[in-house]
DNA sequence: CAGGATCCGCGTGGATACTG
DNA sequence: CAGTATCCACGCGGATCCTG
């Protein structure tokens, strides 16, 4: 569920519940084309982690955000962003070797 | 780093370092091939995740533990393991949809 | 605005055979 | 045992065009 290139992005900018609008993530998302992001939220939304919202008006405006089980992946994110910062900390201390990929 | 079919599901064998030769992780994945597992693990050996110990002799052995680094996701993937947990719980209660992929 | 439809290249990953 | 080497199909993902 949580494979694919995007999913993690998407779910990552989805968490503060701030940030909801289809043409919000095309922008806070570089790279990501119409398609993608599209058939991306159709699988988190089949998968039960996004809850789509549609507000029946012109020009239409749809919501997107984090179902109670998508909320639950929460500190799941968070211990991965931690992991991240981790890196930083490492690398400083010469830790490990700088990858060549 | 986390994305491929298999990345995550090596890290989790490996966690607890019990589980460290290459024949193991391929007996504990049904369906991977030696191809992707091998793939696999240079991958995370190349991104400091994973570190490889070739034992030279006859026949070869060859073990993979987690880097201090790839040790720090433990967090994470623990998260992860939580939250999969949960899911049998808000099935239980019929709190979501059951997806239909 | 929020997508659907279509075309297409390229890389991922599977199967098989072989090796130090 | 722990991999390489090779071939190949398929589907992911990008680009473009179109629409209610």
């Amino acid at each position: 569920m949580l494979e694919g290139r995007w999913k993690l992005i998407i779910l990552f900018h989805l968490f503060d519940g701030k940030v909801q609008r289809y043409s919000d993530l095309e922008k806070l998302i570089p790279g990501i084309s119409q398609k993608m992001l599209a058939q991306q939220l159709r699988q988190l939304e089949a998968d039960g982690l996004v809850s789509r919202k549609l507000y029946p008006q012109v020009p239409p405006k749809v919501e997107y955000r984090l179902t109670e089980w998508g909320q639950a992946l929460c500190p799941a994110l968070d211990a991965i962003l931690k992991w991240a910062e981790q890196r930083e900390a490492l690398l400083a201390k010469g830790r490990f070797l700088t990858p060549t990929r």
